[in-house]
RNA sequence: UGUCCUAUGGUGUAAUGGUAACACAGCAGAUUUUGAUUCUGCUUUUCUAGGUUCGAAUCCUAGUAGGACAACCA
């Protein structure tokens, strides 16, 4: 049966306004600024607010906050709208906050017209230092009382073009002692002569976060308007707005944001590590973002799990990052191919095996299914990883050591004989014998080992680069460091391998195509890949048990 | 020395006045032709003090702690 499953609280207030008939349907709406790019934090925010519309029956709007023209451009909204369509969800409607911007301005001028609004020629220091502090009331700009008429002909001026930036703004006239700072008589017109990405040169004024949000939610009769938690002061203004333009009554509900450990969710942050180029870009695989996610193989699959795993609240929370790996893992374990890598090589020699023969041996794409499978060329000359042989074995080591058996995957059991070293004291080669009984699928050897690793052709192996991802940052908790967040950088986050030795089947793989190398980690192909030259991300490493067995 | 928000294992999230649970992480073990996957078991929790109540994680009061708020940003 459905096992009841518990609600968060907007799902309760959802619920509540459904049954009591507040509401027969539901609209909500994600408001990106198209000032950056879209990060795990937003996905939040996404599955948040379309999974709401999807459970409940309702829609969802995207909507472009672009009522700052100084900071928004084309570039970030169509990576906005990639972004939401690649997580999985559609929109009802494409809408901009500029689309309102006429309609926004007769709200303004209703608001002059009804003596809650007037036109301050103080300067952004004045207005600061009659703002007050939390703790003292502000005090009345001397422009507070100009007549309605006065107000009028100077807004319709400033929207005329008549003023420079910065010399006139229209203000909200509500209380200068107000216990809420956001209430102070809030700026909600500024004069900006700058080229907006869609309205071009139409306006010179445009209108502040808190006139533009809440009434371009009134207009799309977005029934519940979720936003984070640092809009929780905000929410009296929106609703004054509302209450006194007299329009259809949004209402706005507050989640904490997400945060991770190991990241950071800033855009203003991520922005200063793409133009400090501390990383390759927005897309980079170790940022946050979804263009970086993306890149680094992550699927949406695994990223709208992880956004139902970590729930919604309205607690400040760190998100332990392994919880979205085990999402990762959960999601690629499933669809992910294998293949067989060896990353740091070491020669083996099956003496036993005729010389120039290639037997091809086939072995499953998934583990469960064995009508899929790939071939293999198995030869005299294979390398293994090196970290596969120890001349001298430590407890509980089942893979090869001297006189020791291993099973090569999907292939035969074979005996380390001999090792052989250079000058230096290395390892260089390995002469092994193989079990030709032994053969994957037709074992007649009756020998079991506990050892498995992977190996690769010699001469049919094909050399490609891989690239491996550790965590952006050093330290688990970024809002605790009190020095610049840029000290703390991993130095380590990337560690390119040139050349690793892969089967050569690898040379099919396919952009957007999710592998697991065995034993090694899920890696998919990196675009700036050539058909000379394949490159490899790694997503994220296999959980390894060994390697906290050797650790203790 | 203001207003607002929040407080449940290591990390998250449930329990909606009636036996504090689930996931991740951690630790053991079983299985395994990936030391993967899968499976089993275990450790660990209601900020403090009062009050209401037969009964409080839940309601009330006070305290404590953390966070937000003084951009012509969103």
């Amino acid at each position: 049966m459905a096992e009841e499953k518990s609600l968060n609280f907007l799902e309760e207030i959802i619920e509540a306004d459904i049954k009591s008939g507040k509401h027969t349907e539901i609209a909500t709406r994600f408001p990106p600024e198209p000032n950056g790019y879209l990060h795990l934090g937003h996905a939040k925010s996404i599955c948040l607010n379309f999974g709401l519309a999807l459970k409940y029956g309702g829609k969802t709007n995207l909507r472009f906050d672009d009522t700052n023209p100084v900071t928004e451009e084309t570039e970030y909204v169509e990576s906005i709208k990639g972004d939401v369509q690649w997580l999985g969800f559609t929109w009802a409607q494409e809408l901009y906050a500029s689309d309102y911007f006429a309609q926004l301005y007769e709200f303004a001028v209703t608001l002059i017209q009804k003596g809650l609004a007037y036109v301050d020629d103080s300067t952004s220091e004045q207005m600061a230092a009659q703002k007050g502090t939390p703790t003292q009331p502000g005090t009345n700009s001397p422009y507070r009382n100009r007549s309605v008429q006065e107000n009028l002909t100077l807004f319709a001026d400033m929207k005329a073009g008549k003023y420079a930036d910065g010399t006139k703004v229209l203000r909200a006239k509500i209380d200068m002692a107000h216990t809420n700072m956001l209430m102070r008589d809030p700026v909600i017109y500024r004069i900006k002569h700058a080229h907006h990405h869609r309205t071009g040169d139409t306006w010179c004024i445009y209108p502040m976060y808190d006139f533009a949000h809440g009434q371009s939610d009134s207009i799309e009769k977005i029934t519940h308007s979720i936003c984070t938690l640092e809009f929780v002061p905000h929410r009296e203004l929106y609703d004054w707005c509302i209450e006194n333009l007299a329009i259809y009554p949004s209402r706005q509900y507050e989640f904490a944001r997400l945060n991770m450990t190991y990241t950071l969710m800033s855009k203003r942050k991520l922005l200063q590590l793409v133009t400090e180029k501390h990383v390759s870009g927005w897309d980079d695989p170790r940022m946050p973002t979804l263009s970086g996610v993306r890149r680094r193989g992550y699927t949406p699959e695994a990223i709208r799990d992880f956004c139902d795993r970590i729930g919604v609240a309205k607690r400040d929370n760190l998100i332990d990052i392994s919880l979205l790996e085990f999402c990762v893992r959960e999601h690629l374990n499933k669809i992910s191919a294998r293949r067989m890598v060896v990353f740091d090589p070491l020669k083996v020699t099956i003496t036993n095996f005729p010389e120039g023969k290639t037997e091809i041996l086939t072995s499953e794409n998934l583990p469960d299914n064995h009508s899929d499978l790939r071939e293999m060329p198995f030869g005299r000359e294979i390398y293994i990883e090196r970290e596969d042989f120890m001349e001298v074995p430590v407890k509980k080591y089942f893979r090869l050591s001297p006189g020791q058996m291993v099973r090569l995957k999907s292939a035969y059991i074979i005996k380390c004989d001999e090792f052989i070293k250079d000058a230096a004291g290395n390892i260089i080669e390995l002469k092994c014998s193989y079990i030709p009984e032994s053969r994957s699928g037709s074992d007649s050897s009756g020998i079991n080992v506990k050892g498995v690793i992977h190996w690769v052709s010699a001469d049919k192996a094909v050399p490609v680069e891989v690239r491996q991802y550790d965590r952006l940052f050093t330290v688990e908790d970024l809002s605790t460091v009190e020095d610049d967040f840029r000290n703390h950088l991993n130095p380590n986050s990337l560690q390119v391998v040139p050349a690793v030795f892969a089967e050569p089947e690898i040379v099919n793989a396919k952009a957007g195509q999710h592998f697991q190398f065995l034993r090694m980690g899920y890696f998919c192909l990196d675009r700036d890949s050539t058909s000379g030259k394949l490159i490899f991300n790694r997503t994220t490493t296999l959980r390894d048990m060994w390697a906290k067995e050797v650790k203790k």
